[in-house]
DNA sequence: AGGATAGTTCGGTGCAGGCCGAAATGTGGC
DNA sequence: GCCACATTTCGGCCTGCACCGAACTATCCT
């Protein structure tokens, strides 16, 4: 065997991921919202017990991270790599040999729109990145993207400040494969400030137990007018 | 639990990569080379049965492509996809909580120079890449790159054609996150061309049993006199 | 044809780890 | 202080699966 070290920690990590409670945890907590232990039970389908160790573990390897509040232990995707990394991971799954299509009504929903970690997914953040694009205020090139002048100054009316370096690091417009439309949308800090954006307009409201978003009342008149927009 | 079918191709996924044995096979495909279950075997570190019980598996969920030729069965990484998930898990490993740093010398070749699915990374790589950023031929943004109308010359120049379009769907210029350096290097159609003309004047050579290449004399010299690269 | 090499199938062993019930710890509210 | 609720720890069960030895098939070589 080669580099058994590096195999072995890939292998330690999928393994991690490649059980159906863990990943249940993990795809709760892939809008990148923080939950709590008993939420997260709920979504993996197992004992409260049994995921207090998955947890455990998921800790240990940094994956997730807790924040302790009162008698409640919030877990969140420890950073955006993990995110990453599952999300490539659901798009290898999607185009996996069960073409099953066991669509149900939060199926629909998801695929029309949710969240993804901190941004937009789904056909609304398909179409909001083919909007963006099309008036030349972001130039998409193959699997990133750059802010035109232009851009700016529309995001800027839009009411987001990308100025501000939220955080040094963080690159500004990434994109990032959608599992369900197989193209890309757009992420990075850019598609985060999107997305809060559109919360905070009261375009778009989380979908109870899911990372489905529905798009309001004024959300359909605003996606419209601002992107010329209609799903 | 929300979305159980999405959460369960997920875990199926990442458990088919969560085995130390099948995690050596994947990474030993990680090259982008096709190699026979016998050598597969001695990456995987296990006997020949037990791996062609691993080769099936990885073959049924299309994690693998395998193509016969004679006595001898010839296994892929089935899609680019596959390769960018495993990419993207072994950033996540890199960055684990153990940081153990038992280097040895292939370690060191690998940091340096290797192949990453069908393109260069390690600290050549990133040189690379950084070369042809700082001379405007390049000009990545964020995640990906898109290349100039003078970097397209210069590419011509140096016997890459990048016109003639290998396949439509493959995106041109794309970044890869290097797990050793933690920095973006070229990958894409021009990443895979790069390489491809790198091997072809001799400049590097692939190491035995290794993605780790090295850089020949002429290598040496070429890469210094064309890019300004002195690793 | 006979021998060598590549790969798979079968059967049986053994261990890792996921699961739950019961009980313990911790925290907030009254 | 006492009860309710959130979460963890402990102990034991049980299944899934990775592993190998041995035997079988397929292909190439001479």
């Amino acid at each position: 065997m080669t580099n058994i070290a590096s195999g072995n920690t890939l292998a330690a990590v999928a393994s991690l991921i490649g059980d159906v409670a863990r990943a249940n945890i993990l795809s709760a907590l892939m809008d990148g919202r923080a939950l709590t232990a008993g939420e997260l039970a709920w979504h993996a389908g197992v004992s409260a017990q049994t995921t207090s160790g998955h947890l455990a573990k998921l800790t240990d390897a940094k994956l997730i991270a807790v924040e302790k509040q009162g008698r409640h232990r919030y877990f969140r995707l420890a950073t955006p790599d993990i995110a990453q990394a599952i999300e490539a991971l659901m798009a290898v799954a999607a185009t996996g040999p069960k073409r099953h299509r066991p669509v149900g009504p939060k199926d629909i929903a998801m695929r029309t729109a949710r969240t993804c970690y901190d941004h937009l997914a789904g056909r609304l953040g398909i179409a909001l990145a083919d909007a963006l694009t099309t008036k030349g205020h972001v130039i998409i090139s193959d699997g990133a993207g750059a802010v035109t002048r232009k851009g700016s100054k529309f995001l800027s009316e839009f009411g987001i400040d990308l100025a501000k370096a939220d955080k040094g690091s963080r690159p500004l417009c990434k994109t990032c494969l959608d599992w369900s439309e197989r193209r890309s949308h757009l992420a990075g800090r850019l598609g985060a400030a999107l997305c809060v954006r559109c919360f905070d307009l009261g375009w778009i409201r989380r979908e109870k137990d899911s990372r489905a978003v529905a798009i309001t009342r004024s959300g359909q008149s605003g996606f419209a007018k601002t992107f010329g927009i209609s799903l």
